[in-house]
DNA sequence: CGATGTGAAATGCTTCACAGCA
DNA sequence: TGCTGTGAAGCATTTCACATCG
């Protein structure tokens, strides 16, 4: 059994941390939650490999990026690594969120329980139809758009969420930019134009289809060389843009 | 003017595209229908990448493996590319897709207006809260998800969408697996144990606000050697896990 | 003995730079 | 002339293999 309080080496401030990894970090971090859960104090990179799906040489690899946390012989303390990787992925802050369009995609995002849990509390809801300004949707109560200016200046808001129609989408994109957001994770079905120094993040949901499909058109074609019998298994990242 | 008709070289069988690229594709793709709604005929590379935020030789090398489709000196045909494209992703052929949980996150994919034009057909929607089933969402009845071996036997079922609580998404999991459901598409936040026979791919709303925040975090922090001022964008991408 | 941590090799992806064509 | 298509170089990531240590 590891013990977190006497050996493992403290982390070097801000290491650089390949994209790849990060992309996984939020993955293991997961998994790791719910192993604890289960009740499993100690786990192996070839356990939690497993069960993300990834080689158990780049699980390590990954981890030895954050610091020396394993004990050999034995894995990696469960609650302890947990938190190295919260750290390390800023968590240990609190992030203030604004969803923008309250539909079913925008409550479905409101409601969503493990928000709060890693340090995202939303602060604020915005729509423009009357129908649903005014209503609660969990702690919030939703406000109309124009607001955003006075929301923004009395608190900061660090990540803006937009789940708005398309058409919508890009004003609403620039209004954020306006009021000091830096972050957009769009889920709109459009291509937003911002500028560089804006952290942009797109979530497209028939994206995902199509390239599920892509996969499925290639294991069910008995092709050339040998055929590709098998895809196991696709996961989120952050690389492929820059 | 490119003429789509004429020159163009057909494109090779099943040449073997890398993950990043498929990644890109649809990317791309929405991109090209934005523009030829817009009324331009005809992109560049420059144009094509300063929309998708990728280097231009990155996209002209991506397009060159689908085959050679554009044309020196004016560019590629908007829409014989978005032909190509739609054809390589598989998209030629209907993806029969299942939607499980129809909470608020299983209305909005269920309405999802892009479904429909990419060949993507919600054909059916379960649940198994008596209050929704009998209900009609967009074209589809919920139906009881004890129904899913009946109906999977009148149709083959292409993709199943997870949109359940965590609870119940390993089950449904299992269920759909039973049915002959080779790709599951998960958005319950639950790390889900399924056969490397599966095409899985995990969608989680946390996942992406805690890459967002790490960024974020760094882009703050004015760390060690010269600091890292901006972050210029992140994307969807399929590579990171095997 | 069993599992980590890590150089080094192998692989995959991106970018450059420019030949070649419309 | 302008923009594509592509070898080749450069860079990043993954995987291997094993020394190391609890």
């Amino acid at each position: 059994m590891p013990n977190p309080s006497s050996d493992h080496q403290a982390a070097p401030t801000h290491r650089r941390i390949p994209e790849a990894t990060v992309g996984r970090l939020p993955v293991y971090q997961r998994i790791l939650e719910e192993v604890l859960r289960a009740g499993t104090t100690t786990v192996s990179s070839e356990l939690l490999g497993s069960l993300a799906r990834v080689n158990a040489a780049k699980v390590r690899k990954d981890l030895s990026l954050l610091g020396s946390f394993g004990t050999r012989g034995a894995g990696y303390d469960t609650a302890f690594l947990i938190e190295q990787i919260d750290r390390e992925l800023g968590l240990n802050h609190v992030w203030p969120v604004v969803i923008v369009g309250i539909g079913n995609l925008g409550r479905a995002l409101a409601h969503s329980h493990g928000f709060a849990a890693r340090g995202f509390r939303v602060v604020a809801l915005l729509d423009i139809d009357a129908a649903v300004i005014g209503e609660q949707v969990g702690e919030v109560v939703v406000r109309h758009v124009d607001e955003l200016t006075t929301i923004a200046s009395e608190q900061p808001l660090a990540i803006g969420v937009i789940a708005t129609p398309p058409s919508a989408a890009q004003r609403v994109a620039d209004l954020l930019m306006q009021s000091g957001v830096r972050s957009l994770l769009n889920f709109a079905p459009k291509v937003l134009e911002v500028g560089p120094e804006v952290l942009l993040r797109y979530v497209d949901l028939s994206i995902e289809l199509q390239i599920m499909s892509f996969y499925q058109s290639r294991m069910v074609a008995p092709g050339e060389e040998g055929a590709m019998p098998v895809i196991r298994s696709i996961g989120l990242s952050t690389t492929g843009f820059d």
